[in-house]
DNA sequence: GAATGAATTGGAATCGATTCCATTCTTTGC
DNA sequence: GCAAAGAATGGAATCGATTCCAATTCATTC
């Protein structure tokens, strides 16, 4: 009969029913300093017995922290950036914070959507895999610190932590060079994408300084384009004698091309990938490849925002992470 | 000179430059009805000029809803929650709601952690695949909807999504059988696990009604252990001649163990997965599995949450979804 | 042109926790 | 035993958006 709605307990109903004032609760509620050890007891057992938990939205309103950072990745399903998100969420919890996780689904619309959600809720701080598109303006107001990583945002302000795309692709392209190869395909999927842009860039300079021919397929995304692209340069006269593959899913569809069409890896064709993928030495032949070390950029990442937080500097420039070639023979290493 | 301290705007500071008062700009975030089109276009105006967002905080002070509900999944690295993951994402997105996520490590402790704090934040709804020793108490107090899905919480009242866990492994051992198997090793990780409990349960059954022996090792977590648990079985006079995995990644462990020791699979070894793969069918052999239909499972909870939030009722039962047999040879099926 | 109703608009209370400040209650020192 | 320092406590303003209610403007009709 006291209470007509049994609505989640405030502080106030705290204090009512410990006998005391709002600013006691308070002080309890905030490690109880001067605070005698009777109220505090007493303070406590209202907190039990309401089942009392303090509300975010209110204290946030009184310009506290929210305790709350922001993610923005393309998808969560892709194995990079669910391995990046995990990493973060892990240095969040270090640092006693959740994290909002949003899908871009590398669309800039949606990613317009979710940052303006995110600034409704007034996180503490952003980390983003920016669209190609990625409207700077949008965080021109935003009073909290960004860090980009895989990507850079457009607006060079924003400190970005990412792989060597460039060195990796031209590490790769030498690689299979180096072992004889000189017809080499290199199939991507997204043109637009910065990560794209900089290992096709990678690969064709040391294409173009060999004195070879560069051939690629740009626009493959699945499985049936990457048969129909490899199919296009696997007959005739001039057939491929080597495949890189831009990202990880192509060089599986890759895989699976050549093993359907019966085509020995890698003593007919060889196979380059970027990025590492789970399975990629259990393969047969296993899969060499270009790995980034996704855990190493996505701590980075969350460890600068934190920092920054903290109004630590950590500089306004781009961190570029090393890549490593992974030989397992895919590319006829002995 | 105005303003002292660059800080967020306010409705207020908005209300101020367009000289109207704090309602009106209210009514023109909130759709604009009963608003003249000049003091309409004045305020946007002035909304555009200050980069105004709304407050969330303040807003769900008012009680409104927070648009923000809670995932608690053991991993985010884990592809199988990864993908539930990005299911209930997407579901949300749907409902304009973003997703505070959150990582249990399947360690209670930090569970109710992680609970608390989305109870601080006062999410409109959580979903939540419990750790063997979830608090039924915990969530007592909590005024919103909550759904678990791939297990089920201590407390029978929340509703819950899974697979058919038990008629899978039935399913899995009656196929080994059938195929003419008879000493089949069943290899598992966390006992304590209700899935892992419910198929270990259904693989004995079916091994106890055909008379045949029950052979197995559940702790096993890792590839060196996977390993040391087979050479156990893959010597000496009583060698097993099939492996049924309770989860997905021991099946790899057990296929690189298999491959390694040069055991094959399925002559003289049969290997059957619980839980589908990315490259299942691109291994030598192909591996059969027991398909859980993730992305279903995690869309059916994250409706049914926004259903109980709208007030429809759900029920209050277990909803088991069912599993499906993949056979891709390695279990000698023709 | 006045009256009636409808459309706009602003004032002020409200949500829940924090915090400054004033007040009351203990100590402690001499 | 009394003053001064210090600990404990409560009152009230504050944060930002919503909303009821009252007040004002506007349009319409006779």
């Amino acid at each position: 009969m006291t209470k007509k709605t049994a609505s989640v307990p405030a502080l106030m109903d705290v204090a009512r029913r410990a006998g005391v004032g709002a600013a006691t609760v308070s002080r309890v509620i905030n490690g109880g300093q001067n605070v005698s050890t009777k109220t505090l007891a007493k303070v406590q057992a209202a907190i039990q017995e309401l089942g009392y938990h303090p509300s975010q939205a209110a204290r946030s309103l009184k310009g506290a922290k929210t305790k709350t950072i922001g993610l923005i990745i393309p998808s969560v399903a892709d194995p990079f950036f669910s391995a990046a998100a995990a990493a973060i969420q892990e240095v969040a919890l270090e640092h006693e914070t959740l994290v909002l996780l949003a899908a871009s689904d590398n669309q800039p619309a949606r990613e317009r959507e979710q940052i303006t959600a995110l600034i409704q809720r007034r996180i503490d701080g952003l980390i983003l895999a920016p669209t190609y598109a990625a409207e700077p303006t949008m965080l021109q107001h935003a009073k909290f610190p960004v860090i980009c990583f895989d990507r850079p945002f457009p607006d060079k302000a924003v400190p970005t932590v990412l792989a060597d795309n460039y060195g990796g692709a031209k590490a790769a392209t030498e690689h299979l060079i180096r072992n004889g190869y000189e017809r080499i395909l290199c199939i991507g999927g997204d043109a637009p994408l910065f990560t794209s842009q900089k290992r096709v860039k990678g690969h064709r300079d040391v294409i173009r300084a060999a004195g070879l021919p560069y051939l690629a397929e740009l626009n493959v995304q699945d499985y049936l384009s990457t048969r129909a692209a490899l199919d296009r340069h696997l007959a005739g006269r001039q057939k491929i004698d080597a495949i890189f593959c831009i990202k990880n899913e192509l060089t599986v569809h890759a895989y699976r091309v050549l093993r359907e069409r019966r085509i020995a890896i890698p003593r007919s064709v060889a196979l380059l990938g970027f990025d590492d993928f789970e399975l990629a030495d259990a393969l047969e032949p296993p899969i060499s490849v270009i790995r980034q070390p996704v855990v190493e950029i996505a701590r980075k990442a969350a460890e600068m925002l934190f920092k920054t937080m903290e109004h630590e500097s950590v500089g306004k420039g781009m961190i570029t992470m090393r890549v490593e070639l992974v030989t397992r023979g895919s590319c006829g290493e002995q």
